[in-house]
This record gives structure tokens, sequence and C-alpha cells, in this order.
DNA sequence: GGTTGACTGTCGGGTACGCGACATAGCGGC
DNA sequence: GCCGCTATGTCGCGTACCCGACAGTCAACC
């Protein structure tokens, strides 16, 4: 039985459990494993996601087979953007990125407690003005900066999401994520291995140096952090 | 006076004319002059823009004076995403980037028809999931597609909006929308003049082929257009 | 303990694009 | 008609990045 302590780990749960007097015991716990699939491309939504220390992300796949990340999910938000919005399904990818537990809801009960809950569907909408907003400055981003710099960001993002200083992570899947060369991110991430800012062997990243890895990051960082950040608060 | 007639010529705003039995008063139509600073980064949102025949768009402005468009707004939409969103102000700048005729109405007002108005809501709602997937699909195309393909991309779309095959464009703005140099548009826009599929002068582009000019984007144009266009299909 | 597969390091050639500069050409003001 | 401004055409150099290939290396599994 899940108790209101357990549900606040995501942050709009956690707003859920404090404004509803009814069951919250249709909300599974479940772990995500790495790189799995939760909705594809055009599939019907039938069940939203709410992570704990789970990483989702979102990802655009083109028509030449380069697949690249649009959005991503953590404990301060909820794949129920889609739906919130009327969505029946998503254009996008929608997966696993860092391994860890999640919550799961069916999407009718999603949109039962959207319509009945004003203090949920606030919190959902807060999130989606901030998905909306990371994901503005990520098209900025894409086109300005360097692949150190975007780089940089992404670790620090995904450290944030975490919490722990080491997680999986190949040069492979953060090419794809960045949409780069694998050897791209090879030339950035062995720099800063050299600098002493990370360090990582074979599917295991681990960032060392926080503040040095975000001297060298752009300001994209800062700026999506400021959008999730607030988030986290509890209110 | 408006009429519901005047109003249709904004999708939204025909949803709210056809469901709402109260006045429409406050609204007002008003003329768009070419880049009119619509909101300020970071300035709280007062007013809510309906477009008729101009096209408003939301640019990302970064540190090194980089502008980058993220989300244009046409006869489909409505600024009033954000607002929506429960935004107070837009990390972005909204801009007038094609003149014409826009509705405008009070946030205080928007606010109160969002409340009340389910049909009202449910089309704010589609247009900031259209919006939202556009914007994702810009973040992929961005990264992988040449200058070539995402200027005639950019084309296509402004053509549909605007509904003239002629509308001003200096290579100078198109470039910093597209957030590239002036000389890389150039070279794709005499290649598409000297083939004939369009020409232009001084601030004034035409598009003569729009078949051919379909052909040289990239798969984003159908994309986004499959996004939008279902919502100028009066329901 | 050897094999296999996944992950990482490295390199060379090719190219798309940025940057800055400069020349040209219309267009409007006077 | 002249001037000046804005928009466009062009070019050369530099470079960030892609692509493909190949070699080393660690981990797991038989």
């Amino acid at each position: 039985m899940l108790t209101e302590d357990v549900l606040s780990k995501n942050a709009i749960l956690d707003v859920l459990a404090r404004a509803d007097s009814g069951s919250l015991a249709d909300i599974r716990l479940v772990d995500l494993e790495r790189e799995e699939m939760l909705v594809p491309v055009g599939a019907p939504i039938d069940r939203v996601y709410f992570p704990v220390d789970a990483v989702i992300s979102v990802v655009n796949l083109l028509k030449d087979g380069a697949s690249i990340e649009v959005g991503t999910v953590g404990r301060e938000g909820t794949t129920g953007v889609y739906a919130a919005l009327g969505a029946t399904s998503v254009p996008n990818l929608i997966n696993c990125q860092v391994d860890g537990q999640c919550f799961v809801m069916s999407r009718v009960a999603f949109e039962l407690r959207l319509a009945s809950i004003a203090e949920f569907r606030v919190a959902v909408s807060r999130f989606t003005l901030a998905y909306l907003n990371v994901m503005a400055q990520l098209v900025a981003c894409n086109r300005s900066h360097s692949i150190d710099q975007r780089c940089a960001r992404w670790l620090l993002i995904t450290l944030d999401r975490v919490g722990r200083p080491t997680f999986p992570l190949t040069q492979e899947y953060l090419a794809m994520m960045m949409g780069v060369s694998r050897s791209g991110v090879n030339a950035a991430a062995s720099a800063y291995a050299a600098a002493g800012f990370i360090t990582y062997s074979r599917g295991s990243m681990t960032v060392l140096d926080r503040d040095r890895l975000m001297a060298e990051s752009c300001e994209c960082y800062e700026r999506t952090r400021a959008e999730f950040s607030p988030l986290l608060v509890r209110g």
C-alpha cells in the first residue's frame, strides 16, 4: 500500500496526495529499466508515468534514422503533459533514460483526477509550462552551442535528476540524445575526463567536479534548472 | 462591432464565438506591424493575441546575442498558450513576423473565458499540443537538416500561414530566425531563385513553385503541417 | 581462461557552415 | 539628379563537426 510519504517523491503526486481525500490505491510503483520503451511513436497513450529516481526521455525519430532528445521528465514532472493537452498519442518516442523507480497510473485515472482535482490540474500545468520552456531553450541550444557546452549541460541536468554522482551512460547513447556523432561526444568527454571534471568507464559515468563542469556549460543549463527546480519546492 | 463572421478568421476565436452566448465586445482587432514587439522577454503577459493574417513568432535570445525562432503562431492559434498554462511571463520574445490583422483580448478576459467556457479551453489545449509537437520537431530539425532544407521548410510554413505567395522577408531576418549566417541563407535562397522556385527582391519574397520547394524541404514541413492544419478545419 | 561482445580511443579525409569583408544594386529623401 | 541607406551577391579562410574505419580494452559468460 502506497503512503503519502512515498508518493511525495514525485512532485506532482505529492500535490495529489495532499489534495485528494479519495483512494490512491490504483497508483503502482514500478522499476523502469534502461532504454525500456514506455510509449512507442504514435501508439495510444494508456499509461501515465511519474518518475521518482528514474529519468524518462522523449525522443524525436527522423526519417534518416537519427534520434534526438526533445525533452526529459524527472521527479518534478510526468509524461502526462500530452494526455493533459488532449493527445491520444505522441509523435515522439518515450523511453527510460536512467533506470529507477517510477509511479504509473492509467490514462483514465489520470484524466479523472485532472477533471476533479484542481490542485492536480495546476501542478500538471506548471510542469507543462516548464517542459515547454525547456524545449524552447533546447531549440536554441542545439543551434548555437558547441558539442562541449551541450555535453556539459546534458551531464549536469542528468546529475540533478538522478541525485547521485554516478549514473549509467554510454557515449553512444549520449551521442544519440545530443544528435551528434559518437566521436564528437568522445572528444568532449575525454577532454573533461582529462581535466578531472568527470570519470567514466564502460557505461558508467561519474561527475567529479560539478562546479567546473558548470563553467564549461552554456547558459542553457541554468535556464533549464530555473524552470525545473521551483517545481521541486514543496509548496 | 465584431461579428462572429469576422472572429471566425482565427480558429480559436471561431470556437469561442460559437460557444459563448455572452458578449465578445472586449475583443479588439488590431493591425500588427512587422517586427513589432508584442511581449518582451520576462515582461508580464497582459494581452493575448489571436492572429488573423498576421504571423507571430516566439524567439529565444541567447547571451551571445543570437536570436532563434522557437515557435510561430498563425490563425490556427494564440499566444495564450503561456497564460493558459499559468505563466505570468514568457522567457522568450514574442513579436510580429509578418504584418497583418490580429485580435487581442486582455489576459484577464482570456482567463475568465478559459475558466467558464469548456469549448474554448479545449481549443486552446489543442493548439498548445500542436505548438509543443511542432517545437519538438524543430529541435530535431535544427540539429539534423541542412540550411537548404530548413530554409524551404520555413518558407513553406510561412506561405501556408499568410495565404499569399508574396510576403515581406529579408535574408537578414530569415537568418536570425533560422539561427544561421546570412551568407548561408543567401546561398540557399539564391539557389532556389536560380531554380525558379522562388523570387525575391529587397525584402519581398514570392514563392513560385510550392511543390518543388516541398521536394527540397525535409520531412519536418509535412509533420508541422500535420499538427497545424487539423486546427483550421471548422468542426 | 579463452572467447565474445560492448564500450572506448583515435585518426584522416571530407564538408557544411561561420565569419568578416567588400562590391553591387535598388529605393527613398532631398 | 545626387546621396545614403538597406538589401543582396560573392568570396576566402578557418573550423567544428561528420563519417567510417580500426584498434585497444574491459566485462561477462561459457
